[in-house]
Formats: C-alpha cells, sequence, structure tokens
RNA sequence: GGGCCUAUAGCUCAGUUGGUUAGAGCGCACGCCUGAUAAGCGUGAGGUCGGUAGUUCAACUCUACCUAGGCCCA
C-alpha cells in the first residue's frame, strides 16, 4: 500500500455534514471526487510478480488461472497456435520476448473472442551447442565418460535452461500449460521422432550416400544449410598450370605441336590432392595465348588480361579461339600426383572471376561432386574427420607420402603451394579476402567433404493430392500453396527455398540427440527392414528414451533369428543422430498428434522470418511425406530485434535489450507494450529510449485508468445506471466512440496487428478520454449531486468505458488489467479474472446506429477547437486563466448551404460544458468573409459571479439564502446531500478579489 | 554475386482503387490550471513522403534505376 498515494477517504467527507469553521474548505468536501484504491504508481516491478503468483495459486477447484481459461472455454470452437521451441540454451533475449509476446497476444485475443485457444509452449532440448558447453563443462574427463553419461550431462543442462527460460517467459506475462511444456528430450517425445523417422524410413525416402556436404573440422560433424554462417575469410589465391597430354590439334588444329596447358584458378589449394577434372563452359569462348618460354594457355577470352596479368605473362599472342565445347574428355597432367585429369563441361562456369577453367574435385564441391558424378569420376578423398590430410600416398603416386600428409587442411595449404612450385605448376599465389562458409556454432570456418550421410530424397516419386504421379517435392510446393503466408511474400520465399533445396542430410555425428536408429548388416552393410522391429524400437524409447540405443546391445534390441535379405545375421547399430530440426520438424507429431487437447493441422505456426529455412521448412516436409499435407493453416513471420545502430540480434551474439532487465527494471508490461507498439512483421528496433517513452505511453494509460475507477467509487451498475436513450449526449457520443473503438481494435487483433491496436487505444485515451472527455466532465462529476441523473449519465459511460478498455487491453497489459478487474464496480456475473471474460459486446456500449450523433459531435469538436483558439488568444492578453473565468460567443451562419447555427441550438444545453467555459451564447454569423469560414469564436471575461463551489460565474450566486455562496445548482446539489445551511462569513480581502469577476 | 523485404515529421505508426494546403499519438517549445497533482488542459513549431528519372492533366500512392538497412541463398 502506498499511503501518500491514498484518495481523500469517506470519513474526509462526513466532516462537512457538521458545521464547519471554514465554509470555503467545507464546501470541497462536498465536492465528489476520486477516490481509488487503484495508485498512480504502478510499481511494476514489484506488483506483477505479485500478481502472478495469485494466477499460479490454485482455485477451490484445484485450478491455477490457466486451468480455469481451459474450463471456461471447454467444448469453444479450438484456435490452435502450436508453440516453436526456443533452443534450451541461455537466458532470453528480446528476440524470444518478442515471440513470446506475439503468441501470447494471439492466445489471449482468440481466447477473449470466445476460442478455446490451449497454449503448450516447448524447448529444442538437443543437438550440438548444449552437447559443446557440456564438452567444455566436463573437459578431458568427457573422454573416459560412456555415452549415456554424457546424455544425462546434456539433459540436466538442457533442463536446467528450460526451467530459467520459463520462469523468464511466465514472468512477462506469458499465458500457457508451462507445467506440463513439451521437450524434445522427453522420452515420449524421443519416441515420436524415430516413429517419425521410421514413417520415412519405410516409405523409402531414406537412403545412406556419400555427398558432399559442410564439414566442420573443429566440431567434426556435417553440418546443415541452416548452420553455416558466411563471415570474412583470408584464403590462398593461387593460379596453377595443369599441362594438356591429349592431342592438341584436336582442340584446334593451330595448336598442333605447341606445349600446351591451361591455368585453374582456385582458394582452396588443398583441394588439389582430390582434383580429378578440369571444367570448361561449353558455351563460352577459349584463347590459346602463346608466350615467350614456348608455352601455350587455355583459359576464357574474357578473363585473359586479367590472367595475364595475375600470372606475369609476357609476350601473349592468340594462337587460336574456340568454344569451351572443344575441351571434353580432353586430358591434362595433375601437377603433382601421377594422375591424369579430364576436361569436362560444366554450365555453372562463368567468366565473373579466375580464369574460366575451374579445377574439380568431386570430394569437395558440391558441383563438382553434380560433375563427377556425370562424368563418373572417383570421388578420392583424404581428408579425415577432423579435417587432416591422410593417406596421402595413394599407390599411384610412387608410394611415398606427401609432405602434407597429417596436416589440418587449411595448414596443407602452403605446403602444397610450395610443391606446385616445386613442380613449376605454380603461376601465382597471393591472399585472397572473401565471404566464406563458417559453422554458425563455433565460428570456425567449414569445408565442403563428401562423406557418408544420411539423406531424405527429395525428389522421390510421390501421390499428388489428385492422385496423379508427382514428386515429393513438388507435392510440398502444392501444400504451400494451400497455406496462408503473412506476410504474403512468405510464400514466394520458402518455396523458392523447397524447389531448390539439396536432399535433406539427416545425419549427425554427435551423441546428444536421437539416433538414427537403424541396424546394418554387417556382411552387405544394408540397413534392416522390418517395421515390426521398428515398432519395438519406438516402444521401447517410450520407456526408456533415446538412451536405450546407447544402453542395450544389438542382442536384446533384435530378436533372435533375425536375419538380413543377404542371409547375414550379424547386425550392427547406426551411431549417427538426427538433424534437430527434424527433431523440432516432428513436432506436429510429438505434440500436435498426441496431445488430446490440440490438433493437427495447427491454426497458427508464427515464428521469426529465418524460420522459412528453419522449423516451417522442417515442419513442412515431415508433415507432408506422413501426412500429404502442411501441418499449419497459417504461418505468421516477425522481423528481427535491431538495437539502435540498426544491428541485429541474434540467437549467437545475444546481444541487445535484455528482456529480463527491462521487466525488473520498468516491469513486463513495458516489454508486451512495447512488442504491441511496432509492426512486428518488419525488423524492429529497441532501445532504452523506446522503452522509457512506451512506458510513458503506460503511465498515461494507468492514469486514465485511474480516473475512469476514481469516479466510478459510488457507482452501482445495478441501481445506478441509465439507459442509453436517458444519457446526456456527450455521453452517448463518447460511448459510440467507444464502440467504434472496440471495432477497431478487435479488427485489428483479429489481423494480429497488435500495434493498430495500440495506436488506436493510444489515440483513444489521450484524445477522445483525457483531452475532451473526462477533462470536461469533471464538473458534473464533482458538483452535481452524487444521486443526479446527469451525473449518473457520466457515470454510466465511465462504467462502461473501463468495462470495455479494461477487456480490450487484457491480451497485451495482462497484469495492468486484472488489477483494474478487480476494482470495477461490482456486478454478479464477473469473473474471478478479466482473462477469463470476453471481448465487450457493442449491444452493451450503443443500442443501434449513431452516425448521425457521430456527425453532430465532429462538428461540434470543430467548433470546440475554434473556441480554444479564441480562449487561448485571451489567455495570451491576461484577460483569462482557465476557461470558466471566460465566457465564449459562438456566431455560426445560418443560411441555405449550413445546418450550423441550428446545430448549436439543438446542442446549446451541452456547450458550456464541452467548452469548459462558464456560458456560451449562440448567435447569427451575420457577414463571413469567406465561405470557408463559416462559424467564429471569441473568448471574453465571464460576468456574474465565482460560485465558492463550482468555480464557475453565474448570475444566480446568492439566490438561495441557505447556501449564500454558491450558484443555484450547487445549492440545489448541497441540499440533495443536506448539507447544512450556513453564513455567508466575513471575507478576506483577498478572498473578495478572488471572488469577483475581472471587468 | 542472386532472390525477397523495408525506407512517410525527433520516436512509433496511419495514409483507402493515384486527385484539394500529407495525418495521429508521443516527444519538444510556450502557456494555463492546482478539486486526476511526481497529475490535468491548451496553443504551437516540426515531414514534400530515402534519391534520380519516367508514366499521367495529376503520384507518398504506378514503372525503372540508384542508395541505405534487413532476411534468405551462394
Amino acid at each position: 500500500m502506498n499511503h501518500e498515494e491514498r484518495m481523500p477517504q469517506a470519513s474526509d467527507r462526513n466532516a462537512a455534514t457538521t458545521q464547519p469553521d471554514q465554509p470555503v474548505k467545507a464546501l470541497k468536501s462536498t465536492l465528489n471526487l476520486p477516490q481509488t484504491a487503484f495508485p498512480m504508481k504502478a510499481n511494476l516491478p514489484l506488483n506483477e510478480p505479485a500478481r502472478l503468483a495469485q494466477w499460479q495459486t490454485p482455485d477451490a477447484e484445484g485450478k491455477d488461472l490457466y486451468a480455469q481459461i481451459r474450463a471456461a472455454r471447454a467444448g469453444s470452437p479450438k484456435y490452435i497456435l502450436h508453440d516453436g521451441p526456443p533452443y534450451a540454451n541461455g537466458a532470453i533475449h528480446l528476440g524470444h520476448a518478442l515471440n513470446k509476446c506475439i503468441k501470447d497476444f494471439v492466445v489471449k485475443t482468440k481466447t477473449m473472442a470466445g476460442f478455446d485457444s490451449p497454449y503448450v509452449p516447448g524447448w529444442d532440448c538437443h543437438g550440438l551447442p548444449i552437447e559443446i558447453k557440456v564438452d567444455e563443462q566436463l573437459g578431458r574427463k568427457k573422454l573416459e565418460m560412456d555415452p549415456i553419461a554424457v546424455r544425462r550431462a546434456c539433459r540436466e543442462y538442457a533442463q536446467k535452461y528450460v526451467d530459467l527460460q520459463r520462469s523468464q517467459f511466465e514472468r512477462i506475462g506469458v499465458f500457457g500449460r508451462w507445467n506440463q511444456p513439451y521437450l524434445t528430450m522427453s522420452f515420449p517425445y524421443e519416441a515420436s521422432i524415430v516413429e517419425t523417422f521410421y514413417d520415412f524410413f519405410e516409405k523409402g525416402f531414406v537412403y545412406k550416400g556419400l555427398k558432399p556436404v559442410y564439414w566442420c573440422i573443429h566440431d567434426r560433424t556435417a553440418l546443415a544449410e541452416a548452420e553455416v554462417e558466411y563471415e570474412q575469410h583470408t584464403s590462398p589465391s593461387v593460379y596453377i598450370r595443369y599441362a594438356l597430354t591429349s592431342d592438341p590439334a584436336a582442340i584446334h588444329p593451330a595448336l598442333a605441336g605447341h606445349n600446351v596447358n591451361t591455368i585453374i584458378w582456385t582458394t582452396t589449394p588443398w583441394t588439389i590432392p582430390a582434383s580429378q577434372a578440369v571444367a570448361f563452359n561449353p558455351e563460352m569462348e577459349y584463347v590459346a595465348l602463346g608466350t615467350e618460354e614456348n608455352t601455350t594457355y587455355i583459359i576464357s577470352a574474357d578473363l585473359a588480361p586479367q590472367v595475364i596479368q595475375a600470372c606475369n605473362l609476357t609476350g601473349t599472342n592468340e594462337i587460336a579461339r574456340f568454344k569451351g565445347e572443344m575441351l571434353d574428355r580432353v586430358t591434362f597432367h595433375h601437377p603433382f600426383l601421377d594422375r591424369s585429369i579430364l576436361g569436362v563441361l560444366a554450365s555453372y562456369v562463368t567468366a565473373d572471376q579466375g580464369t574460366g577453367a575451374v579445377h574439380t574435385a568431386p570430394a569437395h564441391g558440391v558441383d563438382d561432386f553434380a560433375t563427377g558424378k556425370r562424368y563418373n569420376l572417383p570421388e578420392i578423398q583424404y581428408v579425415d574427420n577432423s579435417g587432416r590430410q591422410r593417406n596421402t600416398s595413394d599407390a599411384a603416386s610412387h608410394h611415398t607420402t606427401q609432405p602434407y600428409e597429417d596436416l589440418t587442411v587449411f595448414k596443407s595449404n602452403p605446403v602444397i603451394i610450395e610443391l606446385l612450385k616445386e613442380n613449376g605448376a605454380l603461376l601465382n599465389a597471393t591472399a585472397f579476402e572473401h565471404s566464406y562458409p563458417h559453422c554458425w556454432r563455433c565460428h570456425n570456418p567449414v569445408i565442403v567433404r563428401a562423406t557418408e550421410q544420411w539423406f531424405i530424397e527429395m525428389d522421390k516419386e510421390m501421390v499428388a493430392s489428385d492422385g496423379t504421379i508427382t514428386t515429393y517435392r513438388q507435392r510440398t510446393l502444392d501444400e504451400i500453396a494451400k497455406v496462408t503466408w503473412d506476410p504474403a511474400w512468405g510464400e514466394e520465399r520458402i518455396s523458392n527455398m523447397i524447389a531448390t533445396r539439396p536432399d535433406w542430410c539427416i545425419s549427425r555425428q554427435r551423441i546428444w540427440g536421437v539416433p538414427i536408429a537403424v541396424f546394418l548388416c554387417e556382411k552387405c552393410h544394408t540397413p534392416l527392414h522390418n517395421p515390426a522391429i521398428n515398432k519395438s524400437i519406438v516402444d521401447l524409447f517410450h520407456k526408456e528414451g533415446a538412451d536405450a540405443w546407447y544402453s542395450h546391445d544389438v542382442a536384446t534390441l533384435l530378436p533372435t533369428g533375425t536375419a538380413c535379405a543377404c542371409g547375414g545375421t550379424e547386425f550392427r547399430k547406426e551411431m549417427d543422430i538426427l538433424d534437430v530440426w527434424f527433431e523440432s520438424g516432428a513436432s506436429w507429431h510429438a505434440v500436435l498428434d498426441i496431445e488430446p487437447e490440440l490438433h493437427w493441422p495447427a491454426d497458427l505456426y508464427t515464428e521469426g522470418g529465418d524460420q522459412h529455412r528453419g522449423w516451417f521448412h522442417s515442419s513442412l516436409l515431415t508433415s507432408v511425406a506422413v501426412r500429404g499435407e502442411a501441418p499449419y493453416k497459417m504461418v505468421a513471420t516477425s522481423g528481427w530485434t535491431l538495437d539502435e545502430q540498426g544491428r541485429a540480434f541474434s540467437k549467437s551474439l545475444g546481444n541487445g535489450v535484455d528482456p529480463v532487465d527491462v521487466a525488473k527494471r520498468l516491469g513486463g508490461e513495458i516489454i508486451r507494450l512495447w512488442v504491441a507498439s511496432v509492426d512486428f512483421r518488419e525488423d524492429v528496433a529497441a532501445s532504452e529510449n523506446l522503452m522509457q517513452r512506451v512506458s510513458d505511453n503506460y503511465r498515461k494509460l494507468r492514469n486514465t485508468l485511474r480516473f475512469l475507477l476514481g469516479n466510478l467509487h459510488d457507482f452501482s451498475p445495478a441501481t445506478n445506471a441509465l439507459s442509453f436513450a436517458a444519457m446526456e449526449p456527450l455521453d452517448q457520443y463518447i460511448l459510440a466512440r467507444l464502440a467504434e473503438l472496440t471495432t477497431k481494435i478487435r479488427a485489428a487483433y483479429d489481423a494480429f496487428e497488435f500495434h493498430r491496436a495500440y495506436h488506436a487505444l493510444n489515440e483513444f485515451v489521450n484524445t477522445d478520454l483525457s483531452a475532451l472527455y473526462l477533462d470536461v466532465l469533471k464538473d458534473r462529476l464533482y458538483t452535481f449531486a452524487p444521486d443526479h441523473p446527469a451525473r449518473r449519465s457520466a457515470q454510466t459511460a465511465l462504467w462502461r468505458i473501463a468495462e470495455a478498455l479494461t477487456r480490450l487491453i487484457a491480451p497485451i497489459l495482462s497484469f495492468t488489467a486484472d488489477e483494474v478487474w478487480a476494482l470495477l464496480p461490482p456486478v454478479d456475473t464477473r469473473e474471478p479474472s478479466v482473462h477469463l471474460a470476453l471481448f465487450p459486446n457493442l449491444a452493451d456500449i450503443v443500442p443501434g446506429n449513431t452516425s448521425s450523433l457521430l456527425a453532430d459531435w465532429k462538428q461540434l469538436l470543430l467548433i470546440r477547437e475554434q473556441a480554444m483558439k479564441a480562449l487561448e488568444e485571451a489567455r495570451a492578453l491576461k484577460t483569462i486563466g482557465k476557461g470558466l473565468e471566460a465566457a465564449v460567443e459562438l456566431e455560426a451562419a445560418n443560411d441555405a448551404s449550413t445546418t450550423h447555427y441550428d446545430l448549436l441550438l439543438r446542442y446549446q444545453q451541452s456547450l458550456p460544458e464541452l467548452l469548459n467555459v462558464s456560458t456560451v451564447q449562440i448567435s447569427v454569423y451575420l457577414n463571413p468573409e469567406a465561405s470557408a469560414s463559416w462559424m467564429n469564436a471569441k473568448a471574453k471575461p465571464a460576468t456574474g459571479t465565482k460560485c465558492e463551489r463550482c468555480w464557475r460565474f453565474t448570475a444566480d450566486v446568492g439566490d438561495q439564502p441557505s447556501y449564500p455562496t454558491v450558484c443555484l445548482r450547487c445549492a440545489e446539489a448541497l441540499a440533495a446531500i443536506h448539507f447544512a445551511p450556513y453564513e455567508k462569513s466575513v471575507s478576506t480581502p483577498a478572498d473578495a478579489a478572488a471572488s469577483e469577476p475581472q471587468a
């Protein structure tokens, strides 16, 4: 309790009914001033946790608030937002907060719109980042630990961060089934993952093959495209001569008898030992250049000038010119190995840079691999898991170990360059800085390396929805078109990715994950296909988790007598684990399918735009393969959180505004309100300044709510509320505006345009309420008798406004709305929490069409604007101070073209209140100079005497002898509350001066 | 390097199918009030709509290019 913020108490007012010594003070105590327990200062950092605890406290039936909401909406239409699992590593950052707040807004707006919208949050718990962290913690000890123990350490690590993040998400007011989230490491989830894998496996999508993949030599694992980030890197840039060994005249007659070579350019000399071919573009023009040294070089005609310069070729002359296609299947000699190198054709060879002749090592490039396949080239490679050049002494090359044996690829570069030099093959070597793929986790440069991996085949034959035969890829594209993408360009984006992506490499050489639980025949290395056995593994994982794969040997996992088609009876377990994208991508099955309160497909997935290549992508692929359809009906994406410099926050950097810190200092509501204030479809900026600005807006809103509550302290809806028809015109008008606001905000919520709701709310609170309605209403609320119909009319409007606003803001300002809810005038049917209530019912606010009402007031407010300017001029001249010291004269044209004069007459009674002045005179505007100025406003000092109670200047002050210092209206009010009559006291000169109207 | 997205007052956002002097709230300046008071009210000053060139009688709104930033892909 904050006693400093305490409003005047009823006991203060009671003193007025006794005979006080000082009539003015006594009169003040007869006013109906606001009273409320709702403090001006929110003290959110302290009060939010208290309210959170209250929400978590079980009611009489043992239900916390989330469970109460579920019970309240049971049987209503479902709306399923499926949570994309954040990674269980580290504290939450602003991107997490943005994501979870958006989801919370969606769930809460759907809930208050009447849907049953359960929210089951989840976490991504397996994977490399956690394993790396655990590696660091365990150090050398890990080498002696068995996989089960390492996995246990990883599990504990993940659980720790699940718990931390959960408390942080709850702290910022996100509602959900926090006591029972889904975890990808839970036993049922792990079982679901292998179950989904077996689905692919049994349908024939999965194959094991050699493919070039990104390989991190530091983490010794294959990386998905999603795990690679491009960073600047310095590589060697070398030009190497390959000598032609086939007949030069076959390329061009003019080359007969020449010593012909080609020149290749590479930034990865370490791949030269694996070099198998040189690729040329069949359409490009090549030239053969003769040189002083009697050596001829074949290079791209377009690139010749640069190559001549780079390689310092002197005295060059063009001997021949021909298309690249002439170089198909010519042969060269490897620069230092005893190997024949084939000339091949490839359209990806361009004249952008290099020489137009591209060294091709099928084991070390995606394009190279494809070309190698076309030409049946061997996929020889020497690079092992750790990136070292091993077994370099292949049979063809003298059985001698090469000087780069045992060096990591990057360290082997200079040695190989030296070797090239010794063999006279090096034409130039410099350093070259360029954008190069790096591991997203350890940030070391990665290499491309052909390895044995498990793949999902993108172009596998599949049945289209119309029954025709198509491919998995095409079927996926077809399903994309059926989903609603918001923003709409997301569809094109993900379609392009699906259309061009290579087969999905789903294997990783790690421990912390779910194994590719396949048995391989020791004899023929073929995977065992046996659905019954697969089912038994799923069941086992259900009971023991994926650890079972590590803790049981093959003999106990396989029924006795299991045999391969080749007759083999010995099997080994595949020990690669699944890509974590496969795991989270299977959540539609592990969560939506299995949880009874959820359903597949989800109504909505919403994550950051990066998930087009992440979770949206992998979820789509698994769902289409298994079910034939996308797992979601709609996908909404958010932008990135940027700091003030426009730098992106990222999972790995973790920079920027800390939501936990903001919640601690300013309140969780401020984070929530910030999220609501920005258009999350685009990138959003966050800074201390912005949080401060949002905090200011919060204070304004809070104070306005406080005013509403303060003026409802003596209002009982059941006995005091007036019908709409019985209300004052101004009160009807504000309700019409409230109805408009309600409609606007609900439309914004339906479209997930929370920022439009935020701005509409802000404008209403500042302009309609604070600046206009509430300001103008004070006279009526404070000075009229408590039970006067005009005052009850105002209170009826305030009550409707408070009810509606509280419900409308609840999805965003969840703490504050619930705080207000408890202080609203009691009604019989009030739910214990606003979060159990529905959005306001328009019929409760206005009975019908209000367009003519709104049109009238639109004009009246323009008139008010003019009057305010006139008052401001008078104020500048010091002839008046506050509005009640003034009288306003309004002149309005009264001719056939306008109804303004008529309008003023109709609303004459409302005008002094609307303008907040003592009197308003209306007259016909006789000679408007321009047609545009149809009215004119003048302000001058009010005449009459200042009423000591209501401060208006009137001619009737003292007309009621029982109350000699107040106006007749106040006299009536005093009589109504049985205020004791009093004598006019002797005024001090100062009092007298203050009471005199200024001449 | 390629694809996509974004660019309106200091900040956050509106600007309908292209059509009169581009709007709001906040912030800011100045002033009023002291019966929402670590509150409230009023008035006012700020953008020519990232840039350039077009289409059009007319463009913030259409087209092209450029610049900056972002995401994705290489």
